[in-house]
DNA sequence: AATGATAAAATTGTCGACAATACTTTGAGC
DNA sequence: GCTCAAAGTATTGTCGACAATTTTATCATT
């Protein structure tokens, strides 16, 4: 699926296997976030040996999931409000830099390709039920995408191999299916036009304001809730 | 050192400390950059089993300097100039942000102690010979404070624990002493006025300024470069 | 009852050996 | 002489066992 890290191509080894499995399972919330990993335990589970697990507890960590500590072991990372706080501000600065680099790096068919898929979800967005699609899977192309245009394998390492997955995470377990799907697609569109111009400086500026929206929108959301259970 | 990880305490497990020398070894170039890195022959060399040393391997990845192939085997990364020059965008990019981010969660102590750091700088300075003192560790130093300033664990991580490995691999290797001494502190120094007037903004912009030109500099270097071998 | 030292259990770190995969060398066929 | 196939060699991936460290449980002391 085009969610999947492009960085890798498919899972050979077990301990690919075992890390693809792991990953899906926290970032789904079924191996709970700030639980502590006990490698006897999870590698009798996936019927392997600990150190093929703790191959696989490597990439975790490489992902920032999971957090290890010298002689005490590893623990699943906690979902905190400052946490993602401190990832968006992280995304704004680099995929701001990558859609920059982007309108001057991307090939021509890119941005083609991009247009006709930014197509696709208007479409699916006028049949109403395609709202949850676009929440989701739609976002994270367009993101993926840009970012794969800045042409930066730095820029895309760091931001699909490592972040995104905890972006997801957050994603999932914070339930965030907020109603900004036809503004954020007008944003998407209007920095895909930047990029079409080539012009680096707009489409940084729109691409950082649509994520400081993104984030403004999850604190409000948060303060709502804290409001709620306090009544 | 102030240089060391500040992420990380002091080495306790084996593979921390035979990964901390590979580091030092990696980015002083004793191990060539481009070269393919036998597990058997480097185990027997450091007295450890190829267990101990696939962790090592492993934290190594994390920080990019050295890459993995499935069934393959680990290659030490090659300093190409496009590559340094994609780790400058991300600079840009992550350390703009840092900036930023300092000139709002800095403490007033945190200032002071940077101003006083600067004003040692200066004193080292006048002292000619200090010039090359200055080029180093300085300017790492100023750079690791601004970083650890902004209070952002995310950026942290990745500036000072993935990032900068490589930014020293390429001024080792590159030998990149540049005549930017005078002018890079006055940049700093400026950019500690807009952090201590908790100008944001300003501070994000200098930043990227000062590291924009740090990468104009190496440019320009690696032109001369060029047309000297071509005469 | 609470605190601290001591012993027991469990977990992580490290090791050496085997299995699976990739690379090299040899030789056969054209 | 060159290309391709096959056997052999070397390297990486995985396993189970032991050593070192931490955590838990036990018990004596105040």
């Amino acid at each position: 699926m085009a969610l999947d890290n492009p960085t890798r191509e498919t899972p050979v080894t077990t301990a690919d296997k075992v890390f693809d499995s792991m990953l899906h399972a926290i970032v789904e919330g079924k191996i709970a976030a700030g639980s502590k990993i006990s490698e006897p335990e999870l590698a009798k589970q996936y019927e392997i040996s600990r150190s093929t697990l703790r191959e696989a507890l490597n990439r975790l960590e490489k992902c920032h999931l999971i957090e290890r500590k010298a002689n005490v072991g590893s623990r699943v990372v906690e979902c905190s409000i400052e946490s993602l706080l401190e990832i968006y501000v992280v995304r704004e600065a680099l995929e701001g830099m990558a859609c920059r680099e982007a309108a001057l790096n991307m090939t021509d068919d890119e941005i083609v390709d991009m247009k006709a898929m930014l197509d696709e979800h208007a479409k699916a967005q006028d049949l109403q039920d395609g709202v949850a699609y676009y929440q989701e899977e739609g976002d994270l192309d367009f993101h993926y995408k840009v970012i794969l245009g800045s042409h930066n394998k730095q820029l895309i390492n760091i931001l699909c191999g490592q972040l995104y997955h905890l972006v997801r995470m957050y994603r999932l377990q914070f339930g965030m299916h907020s109603p900004r799907a036809t503004r954020a697609f007008d944003e998407h569109y209007r920095i895909i036009e930047a990029i079409s111009d080539r012009d680096g400086e707009l489409a940084e500026l729109l691409m950082r304001r649509h994520i400081v929206a993104s984030c403004k929108n999850i604190k409000k959301k948060i303060a709502m809730q804290a409001t709620e259970s306090q009544a």
